[in-house]
RNA sequence: GGGCCGUUGGUGCAGCCCGGAGUGCACGUCUCCCUGUCACGGAGAAGGUCACGGGUUCAAAUCCCGUACGGCCCGCCA
């Protein structure tokens, strides 16, 4: 080891040892005799000083050395005294007094400064960031984030290993199927003109895995998508991916609450975090009430602020845009904001609108809820609506939602896709703009009892809602040939803070129920075949079987407080899926193509 | 595939709306001074094709069009 210590590790107790430090050079105080650096290592921060006359040749080192020099040092641990203890770092008890140092490698000036991030304004452009990436994680927030995330898959590793999981290693090479994200495709030299698939989740696999008697699989994998990357979402990503046999679903959703417990736990006994958790126990809310409530499928439960139905209350109000959304099948739904008229403002309100609109409703109505001020009794609401709406219809809303006077009462009325979108997309942004958030709650939850098949698809197909491999609940199996919508799956989300973080389900293992819902998804007898290997196995004693993925990506964005999936990844994409730091993808030598007995055709 | 925002010495910004000499701020870098600092301090200096291409104009960082790159969003993401 070309090291005795590392920069974090020195204190009182180690005076008076003789030390060999090695790491990069922060800052540098030069005093004209006197040279104070900061060491700095992934572990911490450690003064070395440079007498130019106890140590001549050192001290011309440290003369020479600039921010981000790798520099060795060897020297004495002396304890400071009192008045000169910096109380910033765990090391600031001691400092190193350097008797011989030696710069191990040079450094360009920096395109981005190293240290100087405790300014939480001074953010360095990301793009810079991400071409210098080797730099970008030698700064703390980057070094924070990747020990944190070591952290946190310890911690799955360290539960799941006490409960008997084996980690298997599924392929990356692999089998391009129908449905779902874009693959990506990998040609074959081999057999020209065909192609494996990168693979989005290793489900079939590890299915298989369970038909194999490997009852209880867990692996830390990789998942590829050739989708478009957002801020919670890259085309590269990991799950936590777990599947067992012979359990049921709540036996899974209570593996998951121990496994993010324990990782919250371990995160905040490490001092990663400082987050406490919203529920003792994480809640099951049904899909149908939380796409009512909170208008979306992964509801952000740190604030409450639901959503009402009132289709029953305006039916035959003679307003007609209720009364329309109605007579076409559709939906009246509204949301109370407490206190909104003094908070938000005419242009608020429209940006709002605009926002909704966004989401495909048409406008959006509301109601200024305001006290008489003269005699007390009733109110003296503000609205552009107010005119179409009786006041007995008026009162009715406000008593079913519980608004009193300063609150407005927002309303969608449309087709109830259009209704819960917009709403839930409403209540979200008033979330962060009210300020209704506390950013140290952690608000998991898991959805239950989604239906099987997506609603009101266009097309006359049934699409699922999670995966073909997702099992129908027993008392809806007669539902599949007459009702196939109102199915209800085994299916199940984590969600946390508005994000889902995981999906599961238990899963299809008779080889019939398999068969029929390729049958409803409208599968052809070709992309059928796609999964004989599937329906095989399942004629091979299957046992019954479910599991989950966790993304650890979005988890620990979300743990960290980061506003990206990309400052908790080593090296992340771009938004159009570019590596900045190597420069891929890049093109290939034609060799290599006609190798692969490809030709590209690029637009001219 | 579409919409919005951004691109100004090495870094982060301001300047742009309302055109008039590359103007400013903070950090960094370099030189000199300084023996107890710790985001050291002091004095001074260097450093820019205002992303790129085109247009309007007597005149463009500033207005217009296009392109590239980055971000956010819609679509997409079983």
């Amino acid at each position: 080891m070309l090291r005795t210590h590392t920069c974090g590790e020195l204190d009182a107790l180690a005076k008076g040892t003789d030390v060999t430090l090695a790491g990069w050079v922060g800052s540098r105080r030069d005093h004209g005799g006197l040279i104070f650096i900061d060491l700095r290592d992934r572990y911490g921060i450690t003064q070395v000083v440079f007498h130019p006359d106890k140590n001549p040749k050192a001290y011309d080192i440290a003369n020479k050395a600039r921010p981000e020099h790798v520099l060795l040092v060897r020297g004495t641990v002396l304890k400071r005294p009192d008045e000169m203890v910096n109380e910033k770092i765990p090391t600031g008890t001691i400092e190193v007094e350097v008797m011989s140092a030696e710069i191990l490698s040079p450094a360009k000036t920096p395109p981005f400064e190293i240290e100087a991030e405790t300014e939480p304004e001074k953010e360095v452009n990301e793009e810079r960031r991400m071409q210098y990436r080797y730099l970008d994680l030698r700064r703390s927030r980057m070094k924070r984030n990747m020990a944190a995330r070591n952290a946190a898959v310890f911690s799955f590793r360290s539960v799941l290993q006490a409960e008997k999981f084996l980690e298997i290693e599924t392929p990356l090479l692999t089998k391009s199927t129908p449905e779902g994200a874009r693959d990506y495709l990998v040609p074959s030299r081999q057999h020209p003109g065909m192609f494996y698939s990168l693979p989005q989740s290793p489900q079939q696999y590890k299915q298989l895995l369970m038909v194999g008697g490997i009852d209880r699989y867990f692996q830390v994998a990789k998942c590829l998508r050739d989708e478009d990357t957002r801020g919670d979402r890259q085309a590269e990503f990991t799950q936590l991916d777990i599947e067992l046999s012979f359990v049921e679903r709540d036996d899974v959703l209570n593996l998951v609450e121990r496994l993010i417990r324990t990782c919250i736990t371990t995160l905040s006994e490490k001092g990663f975090i400082k987050k406490r958790l919203l529920y003792q126990q994480f809640p099951r809310i049904p899909y149908d009430e939380v796409m009512l409530k909170y208008g979306v499928d992964k509801p952000d439960l740190r604030f409450g602020m639901e959503i009402y139905d009132i289709t029953e209350t305006v039916r035959g109000c003679g307003f007609s845009v209720f009364t329309d959304a109605i007579s076409l099948g559709g939906v009246v739904r509204a949301l109370c904001i407490g206190g909104g008229v003094s908070r938000l403002t005419r242009s608020a309100i429209d940006e709002l609108t605009e926002l909704v609109r966004k989401y495909g409703a048409k406008g959006l109505a509301f109601i200024k809820v305001k006290e008489k001020r003269n005699d007390g009794s009733g109110f003296e609401n503000e609205s552009p609506i107010l005119k179409y709406l009786d006041d007995d219809v008026v009162q009715r809303i406000i008593t079913q939602l519980q608004a009193t006077s300063g609150d407005i009462i927002f309303f969608g009325a449309d087709a109830r896709g259009i209704v819960q979108e917009s709403l839930g997309q409403l209540r979200a942004e008033l979330g962060k703009r009210l300020d209704l958030i506390d950013p140290d709650v952690l608000a998991p939850a898991f959805v239950i009892d989604f239906p099987l098949f997506e609603p009101d698809r266009e097309n006359g197909h049934y699409a699922p809602m999670h995966h073909m491999f997702t099992m129908p609940r027993s008392e809806d199996l007669a539902l599949l040939d007459t009702d196939p919508h109102r199915v209800k799956s085994w299916q199940y989300d984590t969600v946390m803070n508005g994000y889902e973080i995981g999906g599961g389900s238990i899963r299809i293992h008779r080889k019939d129920i398999q068969e029929k819902i390729f049958e409803r998804i409208g599968f052809s007898e070709e992309r059928r075949a796609m999964f004989t290997h599937m329906l095989e196995a399942f004629e091979y004693g299957a046992p019954p079987h479910g599991g989950i993925a966790l993304g650890i990506d979005r988890l620990l964005m979300i743990l960290l407080g980061e506003p990206s999936i990309r400052e908790v990844i080593a090296f992340p994409k771009t938004g159009d899926g570019r590596d900045l730091t190597v420069g891929a993808p890049n093109n290939v030598e034609q060799s290599q193509l006609k190798e692969l007995g490809l030709k590209i055709h690029v637009k001219p």
